[in-house]
RNA sequence: GGGUAGGUAGCGAAGCGGUCAAACGCAACAGACUGUAAAUCUGUCGACAAUUGUCUUCGGAGGUUCGAAUCCUUCCCUACCCA
């Protein structure tokens, strides 16, 4: 196997990160990589906790995939054991402690989600009890000793909350020691993560150093935003667009997020090359181009992405369908009833299109529903239910009626 | 171990005996408009019934009262301070 030159390498390493730390020596190790023709490990840690994927985290699973694409080795670890422990950072909520088995079924979701952007066959997947599950309390106090109570508490987390006087759980001062010693275990010449993972990587990095081996590289890549435009793209927040949500919700979704981060998505979610991607900010700056037709691009090279191009033109065609043209879209859910009539309010209710009766009177009320493209208003119809007709509940439900 | 402040709708946060299904903000939903499921503006936002009605909600369980989210008792939980 042969390596392209450093400089090559390092362009396409270098496109949209936030930090190389410390990037000459990174350098260093690919030439040496290239003299020994010797593949690079780059590790990139994964929450069991939360299986489901979406664009935030493709961001670093592309930059992922680009290491690999440079051929080298891309390590993925699942945090198996500290998932089991029950990772109480974040917020003031403890997050639910996983069993063995939970962790190991995530995992696999996690894989079957990330092999559609990593070449799997090329991945190597470890999970972390696999050597933290050995540590004994001796071997846990000879790590542990190589860190000062000062050092741990340098992390951002920490100061603010000793400074907000929250409070902190022992272990979770293990967490990083523990991700850390990740990094030993498997000779991790860089690892990847996100600006909020800094603090733990450069802890792997002074692990391997105390423990006398070559320190990984830090790259960290920027949080991605979510549809809301202000918060880190996350599921709980409910601003996420996941990468198995169907083709027209990630197309939706991604019409949906503000203009302002149009760019920053291309960048970081996509996989289209520098020039095209010079393109988009040129026409973005310059106002040449309308933003609605730059996001329909991303939406299409979204779609395109996790599923396939014919699929993201039909979900595009759809989208006008609905949403330009206000028509009623190819496929929509249909139900067969065998009343003959019913009052709208309850046809609403029981078949999902409102949630209870009182919702269903308040949308009727406000000019929601349709049938057939007539608006219904009057609260206390009475419909006669024909083979065929068509009900519209706001901008997005459609339901067939077969009688 | 001692002390203090709290637990209110999806979240944040008012209310502190009746006019409270509970202000306000965010989110969500709908409508108008548009360049789009952007932005902006307007409306809705416990359930059931329906033109002023009923029922279930303010950490849990009891109690006081004609009447409680609001007062009392007790229990559970959370945060902070002192040790």
């Amino acid at each position: 196997m042969s390596f392209a030159p450093v400089k090559e390498q390092m362009d396409i390493i270098r496109e949209g990160t936030v930090e190389i730390i410390p990037e000459d020596e990174l350098v260093r190790k690919i030439e040496k990589s290239i003299k020994e023709n010797k593949p690079l490990n780059i590790k990139l840690g994964c929450d069991p906790s939360r299986p489901d994927l979406h664009i935030g985290h493709s961001v670093v699973l592309n930059k992922l995939r680009q290491f690999q694409g440079l051929g080298h080795n891309a390590i993925l670890i699942v945090g198996d054991y500290t998932g089991m422990i029950g990772d109480p950072s974040g917020k003031k909520k403890t997050r639910p402690q996983l069993t063995f088995e939970e962790t190991r079924i995530n995992g696999e979701t996690y894989f079957k989600q990330a092999g559609k952007i990593l070449d799997l066959e090329k991945t190597r997947i470890v999970y972390n009890s696999e050597w933290l599950e050995k540590i004994d309390l001796k071997e846990l106090i000879n790590i542990i000793s190589k860190f000062t109570v000062q050092r741990i508490l340098e992390r951002d987390d920490f100061t603010n909350r000793l400074k907000d006087q929250t409070e902190i759980s022992f272990h979770e001062m293990l967490y990083p020691i523990m991700q850390g010693y990740d990094s030993y275990a498997i000779d991790s010449d860089v690892e990847l993560g996100g600006t909020d993972q800094k603090f733990n990587n450069l802890v792997g990095r002074d692990m391997q150093r105390r423990f006398g081996k070559e320190p990984q590289v830090v790259i960290t890549m920027p949080l991605l935003e979510g549809t809301d435009g202000s918060e880190k793209m996350s599921k709980s927040l409910d601003n996420a667009i996941g990468i198995t949500d169907e083709p027209k919700n990630i197309f939706g979704k991604t019409m949906s997020i503000p203009d302002v981060l149009i760019y920053k998505y291309f960048q970081l979610a996509t996989k289209i090359n520098k020039e095209e991607l010079a393109k988009i900010k040129r026409d973005l700056e310059s106002g040449e181009a309308n933003p609605r037709d730059v996001k329909r691009k991303l939406g299409f090279e979204l779609v395109k992405l996790y599923y396939d191009e014919d699929t993201a033109n039909k979900t595009i065609e759809e989208f006008d369908k609905i949403f330009i043209k206000k028509e009623i879209p190819d496929d929509i859910p249909e139900v067969t009833l065998k009343e003959d009539s019913m009052k709208l309010v309850d046809l609403l209710t029981s078949n999902n299109l409102s949630e209870s009766k009182t919702a269903a009177r308040k949308l009727i009320e406000q000019g929601a529903v349709s049938i057939n493209g007539q608006k219904i208003t009057d609260v206390n119809s009475e419909i006669e239910i024909i083979n065929g007709m068509v009900f519209k509940v706001g901008k997005r439900k459609f339901l067939k009626i077969v009688h």
